[in-house]
RNA sequence: GGGUGCUUAGCUCAGCUGGUAGAGCAUCGCCUUUACACGGCGAAUGUCGUGGGUUCGAGCCCCUCAGCACCCACCA
């Protein structure tokens, strides 16, 4: 079948994701004779869309994945998908309540459910997307961290760390999210900075009259004070520690306490500590043994331990009865703006309530240690290296982690009560009361804690639980092809969250570190190097990338579940700017080579449609130069059994070298993560060498050349094709597959598919050096050539005589090639150019003479301008050379070629000034 | 408060261990030349954020300042 005329993604796409899937091509290689490459998919979240962050990582991925592939590794890409406990949740939450339902009146049994239903509606989208953007995972190891092998393994963990006693329960101060009721960990507080009041208020001293003057941002709080502090060296108090001051409204006496935590410089110098609800005031609390009284519920409203006239308050409205009163007995010394970091709940937006409650915590400090050696020793490397600093510095100051959530959508923590309260902890309920019974203690199954793990928790072991783990024969079968991950890539936000606590659980499970790299890829932004976010309505949907989308479906959907007005006028204002059409279908192809390009070591990748557009051009221009290339060998002797009479040209072997240097440059930027230069390579060598060049080369071959050579450059064509479509198929694999159907059965290769053939590999045999030199010599002339038609304004049409003098001798032998691709009538090559009035470009290949009519005056102007640039070019040179330090000190290589340049130049100059002479 | 990164052509970015600045897009000419107008050919464009230092030589190394972005942190 014919190739279309042009390149349509829509038209090739759909056909080869089934037929490579179906074949079993992403399946995971177990062959010892091979080395192996593996990486981990960051499991997404089961119910979420594929996003432009996701189609970045995933390019990068399957690049690598395919690149390895074809090299013939053992490869396993390992996707799954992530059960995202509070996002899940909250989403089925509001379902529910759009429907009148609550989760509370369904029961936990139902709830659940209902969110498992939900996943099986919305899970599979994400992964079909996956496809479309050609990720070739190994789907037949498919996981979802909540399924039964993966919450055997947390299990597993869970219950080893417990032994081990590196998982314990306590009470202690957590971050509580009194919107979603649970406790959160450090990690998804967010500080925001934002305008408050720092209020100062007035402490009647116990003993006497006067009071002391004690600053805060959260007034509310002075109900579960419990004393105030100054600094123990600080002159002014020293009199009053040991005293007590009266605490307002609650009328109790708290004492005064002497804490080098309190700055003196700070406000009065005097700080009121509320153990309970704050994290500073708890240490003091602990320090000198204070009470600790919790004064607020779950849903943060004032409790029975606070003075019953506040009870049942909000805090934000106890804050303002407070300071009503306060200021009503006159003890509301001033009130002042003051700008505060507000911690807020990453997934509902709440001001954290620090609270104190019994919750299940892991203990860090050895696992940190471990982790930071592996990274130290080099077990495992960041690129780009700075990250290193990043994972550092957290895990040098890590916290225990909080894993306890108080939801029902997760993995719910195998521990069961004791009647007085101990918990048991054990694979299941038998293993739990066994451990109970030995204790002498009596448990019931149905006193398993109600409470699930963080989600991090379970996706921190996917290294080794998507290897078999805790199933031993399995583990060891496929840890020894796939643990450690070659390279884990993903966005710097999830260091903590996730690579940090992977690093450390595998050490601690697999006593092995879970990637040899960690490849920190950038956040994608718009063009102009904006966030992405759906309130300015600037994100882009990958998949309307690949398919198009037309303006009023993209406006639709860009300001649906916008909830302000203002939000949705700004995005439909910006999508009426940017969009007025649209957007047009790029096809995958193009989107994944423009990710690639974009790919640099930098920290934030600026997504610009038309890069995109110009990489579907990319995609036009390879599909055309296919199309030539079948055209002139379908059905043609291509010379490719052994013995066949073909005569390489010397253009023929340049094109062979120059495929040798770009496969080597493609091969060492992947090694070095530099997509980027890879992506440039292929598209340098497919544009401006390939089709600028050599097909223009071989068309004058085709038509002038003998018999043999023809069949050599047939050959070489179809085969340097073959080779290109190999070379560029990990970043294009859709069309590199459609046309290399077509292309390899003609240049002599067999397969079923190009992503299971093997990946060019450079010959340093074929590198040409004189070739290179030859054809750089042509292009030298052919160049000189087209700059003076354009300057002396031939029409590209025309042809027109030239002369060329002083040329190397090859130069007769392109002759040809010259005339047609320079659009020349006559070639005449000579000793000398003869003496008319004609333009004159002197180049080192040779001296160019086109015969145009030409305005003299013009034309000598011009050489005046190109003598005088050359002059400045000598005297700067001869400058240098003159400098007897440079000569001295500066490399002989430099000098030499500061000699050479002098010398170039002062000959062309004398060339010049020749042509000027002539022309009188 | 601590830390990191960035500042190069109108825009977005490359620039390897220091040797006289590059790409894509945009701009401006001229072209329906038989693979490609998703094309061809040509042109123009930069005191490489500021000031200093090291060096024969600095976009690249060192220091200063300025601006931008981000991360971490319990200052009431």
């Amino acid at each position: 079948m014919e190739l279309a005329k042009s390149f349509d993604p829509h038209a090739i796409e759909p056909r080869w994701y089934p037929f490579w899937e179906s074949r079993g091509y992403f399946k995971a290689g177990f062959d010892p004779a091979k080395q192996s490459f593996s990486i981990q998919l960051p499991p997404p979240n089961v119910t979420g869309t594929l996003h432009m962050g996701h189609a970045y990582q995933q390019t990068l991925m399957d690049v690598l994945t395919r690149y390895h592939r074809m090299k013939g590794y053992n490869v396993l890409w390992q996707p799954g998908t992530d059960h995202a406990g509070i996002a899940t949740q909250m989403v089925v939450e509001r379902q529910l309540e759009a429907k009148g339902e609550s989760r509370r009146a369904l029961g936990r049994e139902e709830f659940v459910k209902r969110v498992w239903a939900w996943k099986e509606e919305s899970g599979s989208t994400i992964t079909r997307q996956m496809r479309r953007l050609g990720s070739s995972c190994d789907w037949s190891r498919e996981y979802f961290t909540m399924d039964e092998p993966r919450s055997r393994a947390v299990t597993e963990v869970f219950v080893r760390l417990f032994e081990a006693g590196l998982i314990y329960r306590g009470k202690r101060l957590i971050h509580w999210d009194p919107v979603l009721q649970t406790a959160v960990s450090d990690l998804e507080v967010e500080s925001r900075e934002e305008n408050g009041s720092l209020w100062q208020l007035r402490y009647p001293l116990a003993e006497g009259t006067g009071h002391l003057v004690v600053a805060t941002t959260r007034p509310e709080t002075m109900l579960g004070d419990t004393a105030v502090a100054v600094h123990p060296e600080d002159d002014r108090y020293a009199a009053f520690v040991g005293k007590q001051v009266r605490l307002p409204l609650s009328d109790r006496l708290i004492p005064i306490v002497a804490d080098a935590y309190v700055d003196r410089e700070f406000g009065t110098g005097v700080v009121k500590i509320t153990p309970g609800h704050d994290f500073n005031d708890y240490q003091v609390g602990v320090r000198h043994g204070l009470p600790m009284p919790c004064i607020f519920t779950l849903d943060a409203k004032v409790n029975e331990n606070a003075p019953a006239k506040y009870q049942g308050l909000d805090r934000f409205a106890a804050r303002k009865a407070v300071l009503a009163d306060l200021e009503a007995a006159g003890l509301l010394e001033s009130t002042k703006p003051h700008k505060l970091m507000q911690p807020r709940s990453q997934r509902s937006d709440a001001v954290v309530e620090p609270m104190l409650s019994d919750q299940w915590f892991v203990c860090m400090v050895g696992m940190a240690k471990a982790g930071l050696d592996v990274v130290a020793k080099g077990g495992t490397q960041f690129v780009p290296e700075e990250w290193t600093k990043v994972y550092n510095q957290w895990l040098a100051n890590i916290q225990d982690w909080c894993i306890s959530r108080q939801l029902w959508w997760g993995h719910q923590i195998p521990a069961w009560y004791a009647d007085d309260g101990t918990p048991f902890v054990g694979r299941d309920f038998e293993e739990a009361r066994r451990h109970a019974t030995a204790a002498g203690k009596a448990i019931r199954d149905e006193r398993r804690d109600p409470d699930v793990l963080d989600t991090w928790f379970s996706s921190a072991f996917v290294p080794f639980s998507t290897l078999g783990w805790p199933d031993e024969a399995q583990f060891e079968r496929e840890r020894r092809f796939y643990l450690p991950s070659t390279v884990m890539i993903t966005g710097f936000d999830i260091i903590f969250f996730w690579v940090a606590r992977m690093i450390m659980t595998t050490l601690q499970f697999a006593g092995e570190t879970a990637f040899r790299d960690v490849y920190i890829n950038a956040i994608v932004r718009d063009a102009e190097g904006n966030k992405m976010s759906k309130s300015k309505g600037n994100t882009i949907d990958p998949l309307d990338v690949i398919d198009g989308i037309g303006f009023e479906a993209l406006l639709d959907k860009s300001t649906q579940g916008l909830m302000l007005a203002s939000h949705k006028e700004t995005a439909a204002k910006r999508i009426k700017r940017e969009f007025p059409a649209g957007i047009e279908a790029y096809g995958a192809d193009a989107l994944r080579f423009t990710f690639a390009s974009l790919s640099t070591l930098g920290r934030t990748l600026n997504f610009d449609l038309k890069r995109c557009e110009g990489y579907r051009s990319f995609c036009n221009k390879l599909w055309n130069a296919t199309r030539f290339v079948l055209m002139n060998c379908e059905g043609k002797d291509v010379g490719l059994e052994a013995g066949a009479n073909a005569t390489m040209s010397v253009a023929d072997r340049w094109i062979v070298s120059r495929l040798q240097r770009a496969e080597t440059a493609v091969i060492g930027a992947l090694a070095e993560y530099r997509f980027d230069v890879a992506a440039r390579a292929v598209y340098e060598f497919v544009w401006d060498e390939y089709c600028d060049w050599y097909l223009e080369l071989a068309k004058s071959q085709l038509a002038a050349g003998d018999e043999a050579s023809q069949r050599a450059t047939r050959r070489t064509l179809i085969r340097v094709l073959e080779a290109t479509l190999r070379l560029a198929h990990p970043i294009i694999p859709f069309i590199t597959e459609e046309l290399w159907q077509k292309v390899a059965p003609l240049a002599g290769k067999s397969g079923d598919s190009i992503m299971v053939a093997p990946y060019p590999q450079p010959e340093e045999a074929k590198v040409d050096v004189a070739a290179e030199a030859e054809i750089a010599g042509v292009k030298e002339i052919v160049n000189a050539a087209r700059n003076l038609r354009s300057t002396m304004g031939v029409a590209p049409a025309a042809r027109v005589p030239m002369y060329l003098a002083d040329c190397p001798g090859y130069m007769a032998a392109h002759a040809e090639a010259i005339k047609a691709i320079a659009r020349i009538s006559e070639l005449h090559v000579a000793e000398e150019l003869p003496a008319r009035d004609a333009p004159v470009t002197v180049t080192p290949a040779g001296r160019v003479m086109l015969h145009v009519e030409i305005d003299r005056a013009a034309e000598k102007a011009r050489l005046e301008k190109l003598a005088a640039r050359l002059e400045a070019e000598i005297a700067n040179a001869k400058g240098k050379l003159s400098n007897p330090t440079f000569v001295d000190k500066a490399p002989a290589a430099v000098v030499e070629q500061e000699k050479k340049r002098l010398a170039d130049k002062e000959s062309e100059l004398a060339q010049i000034r020749a042509q000027i002479a002539k022309l009188g």
